[in-house]
DNA sequence: TATATTTAGGTGGTCAGACCACCTATAATG
DNA sequence: CATTATAGGTGGTCTGACCACCTAAATATA
């Protein structure tokens, strides 16, 4: 059995060695580690610990494995365990009154974040997502949103902001606006940012 | 053998399945979850592969295990999967710079949130965690602000900063600047909301 | 009776060994 | 040479076994 420091699990030692192996042998996303067999060998533990701590690992989308080959480094991020911890934490109560301002609050400053670097060509497109016919009011929010995030090249809020989206999406209140973003547009064509937090605050405090 | 849906895991399906279980029973933090036999029992799976799915809940902070007594939905958010995806994931750089700025957006916001619900005591609350001799910068500042995000009565928003401000603290450069604190107290006594948004703006300019 | 002690059973932690389905490279076959 | 078996490795899963630990009930003690 792998030696027990301070009452730390097996497969938590397994954890730190894993990583350990991953930056002594330089291994880069898509790199393959060794077999489980193998490293039940090599660390000095038992199977079921090492795949515990692989599991571990899975979830929190840091390896990949594929049956009969083995297992390997992510080559993207996956954003399992993000969503892992949503799911548990958006189920408290409290919290769902708090998404949709939370949301909203993201969004603010997306807007605000994508002023900047806003060209016409940008405004031509927010415009063909708005007035597009055949898509559904939520389609329409989120593709706008989604250029805004873009522009702003604020990727980590963007995809907490998904996730607020596709879980107020699970909610009835439905709060999308369409008079948001055709304002927003006129306020991008006239360069006035100071009015972009006034535009999304008033909406707020409507509700 | 438990059900294998679309080529899922078995640990998966308990994974989901145990979060039924915690909703339909409305178990609260620090109640205790059906022992890795029982569970086993219940969800037709074998106590490794329950084993799996429970190493990964803990991982992600979601439950906590005693020897001997058994397993408890956690109290308080561990976030020890923060330190494990910031080792292997947060190599990457654009994501660092992403991070602060986000971090900082945040931050901002729970600032203008909280102006409305700041009395004198609180004030006074955060001028004594500020001038605290015994603390830490990085302490102060997180007490500082998760006053704020209380007043502000953001909860969803805290939990992000929480996780964000776990990420940063695995990086080098830190970025705590006592006068932020100080001016926005200011702020809060002079009740002049509209320089709040100036305030952190120009800090992250000089950056 | 009231308190201290023992004990039995439950719990998580870990291990060894066994199949299975799957993949791949090699060897045997046409 | 191309095709097809085949053998061995890999992850996925299960079973059953200990161990250390905790708790509460049963027992012994004051």
């Amino acid at each position: 059995m792998a030696v027990t420091l301070r009452n730390q699990k097996v497969y938590q030692g397994v954890l730190q060695q894993i990583r350990s192996y991953i930056e002594i042998h330089h291994l880069n996303p898509g790199d393959k580690l060794p077999s489980e067999r193998e490293l039940a060998e090599k660390l000095q533990a038992s199977r079921s610990s090492i795949r515990e701590a692989l599991r571990a690992l899975e979830l929190l989308g840091i390896i990949e494995t594929s049956p009969g080959e083995g297992t390997f480094l992510s080559s993207y991020r996956s954003l399992q365990s993000v969503e892992i911890l949503a799911s548990f934490i958006l189920r408290e109560k409290e919290i769902k009154g708090n998404l949709i301002l939370s949301k909203h609050i993201i969004e603010k400053e997306a807007a605000k974040a994508a002023f900047l670097h806003i060209t016409d060509t940008d405004i031509l497109k927010l415009e063909e997502i708005i007035h597009n016919p055949s898509s559904l009011l939520k389609d329409k929010h989120r593709s706008f949103f989604r250029h805004l995030f873009m522009k702003a090249d604020i990727i980590l809020l963007e995809r907490i902001w998904s996730l607020m989206e596709e879980f107020s999406s699970t909610l009835d209140e439905q709060v999308y606006d369409k008079s948001l973003y055709i304002e927003l547009i006129q306020i991008y064509e006239n360069k006035t940012y100071s009015t972009i937090e006034d535009l999304f605050m008033k909406r707020f405090k409507r509700k």
